[in-house]
DNA sequence: AAGGCAATCTGGTCTATACCAAGATGGTGA
DNA sequence: TCACCATCTTGGTATAGACCAGATTGCCTT
């Protein structure tokens, strides 16, 4: 680490307090103003070392509730059973999902291009907000062809949608176009996951296939971008 | 887009300048002095502005030349042919690679264990920096199982490897574990893409076997965050 | 024409301070 | 007991400067 500036020191005097372990994951950091106290410099200063380290996912912030040490990151396999649920219970998190909202509604133009729609057929849009130990990580927004499923939304829309669809429509999800970009979290998501306008997240869409290889949803899922590493194997064909 | 702030007003009118074509792609941005008059501010709000364009890949920083309007991003698919030249051609840019070193060297304990080797062993070092249409993206450290590919050292090593495996070894990529990991450039990848250090970046690191399932490379891939956008797609296996 | 040096321009880092807005807290009154 | 409100604490946003270090440019010398 580059210490030849003072706020490379700082971060450097942190990361290390961190990772000793002086403070354990999930604690909250002194306040800003604190630090900047400790370290003889100004608050703009130790703002840059704590965006750094936010950067690289060592810390995390919640809007105007402090700075807190990050947990390990989420291993996600997207070319896996998708369920958030159990992945995250396999890796010893407790998971949440929050159910926001939930509607039948016209698709939108982006829509009916990522599930081949016609225009004018309706859609459910789902928007759920889920966590890991408290935390929230996920703010995710799923749009769901209405004609396969009916009644949808009579059922627990807080569950994992691909446990809701075997159970109840005999359908699982069986092929999966994804793609990943690290982006800013627009407005709707940042809000959402407590974090400032324009933070770092990664957004991965997914448009997902049945057993007959008919398009059944896609999502949008917006991820604080540290919560998680990616991980995926495949193989080549010629 | 949240225009209640002055940053975000700033925001705004960039990137409505910027989408409408007042600037062309991979122009320079007037320098953030001129911008903090012109929009009655100060460097430090015009900055945030900066940063936060930045964050979503509209615009990008080269350290102390200036801001720069970024082009589309590369779709970078880990599930076909590993071959940047052919990938970014293929989505008309021009690429190039630039060896920066290349030894035999000890195996350290982490590429031991990624590539399933043994203490002691030697395996080939590559450092290379990637550009498309003049502008650096990539900055990639490979390492080689030294057995497996006598000589290699010998050949040129501003190609593809996968090309060189083939031509010259009879042996092509089959199948591949990738991790992506959001992350802040460590300061040797940071330095040679000419960021600032611990900007925003992606960590693509693989391990690579070839068509005797034989571990032959892996690769810490070390990418500008907004340079490229991730895309695979994959079937279940019950 | 070519090489080297100096002025200038750029973003990078930093100080010191101020006010705002949302979250947390604890007391008060119904 | 509990809802509400005032207060305090927190990070968020902003001003107005300053100096540093690398990149660029252009002049000047050879």
């Amino acid at each position: 680490m580059d210490t030849s500036t003072h706020f490379g020191r700082i971060r450097h005097a942190l990361e290390e307090q961190i990772t000793s372990g002086v403070f354990p994951a999930g604690a909250r950091l002194p306040a800003e103003r604190l630090l900047s106290e400790r370290f003889h410099t100004t608050r703009v200063t130790v703002r840059e070392a704590l965006n750094s380290l936010e950067q690289d996912g060592i810390i995390y912030r919640e809007d105007r509730r402090g700075w807190f040490i990050a947990p390990p990151r989420l291993v996600y396999n997207p070319t896996k059973n998708a369920n958030f649920h159990q992945m995250a219970a396999e890796q010893g998190y407790a998971p949440d999902t929050r159910l926001i909202e939930a509607h039948r509604i016209p698709s939108t133009p982006q829509i009916q291009q990522m599930l081949g729609l016609p225009p004018l057929s309706e859609v459910y849009r789902l928007r759920r907000l889920r966590s890991i130990d408290q935390r929230v990580v996920l703010f995710v927004e799923n749009y769901i062809r209405a004609d396969y499923f009916p009644d949808l939304l009579d059922h627990d829309l807080s569950q994992s949608l691909a446990t809701l669809y075997q159970e109840c429509y005999q359908t699982v999800y069986q092929h999966v176009a994804f793609q990943l970009y690290p982006v800013a979290l627009p407005e709707q998501a940042a809000s959402q996951l407590k974090v400032t306008q324009s933070s770092a997240g990664l957004l991965i869409s997914r448009v997902n296939r049945d057993q007959s290889n008919r398009i059944i949803d896609c999502d949008l899922e917006y991820w604080r971008h540290y919560a998680l590493v990616v991980q995926a194997e495949t193989t080549n064909r010629p």
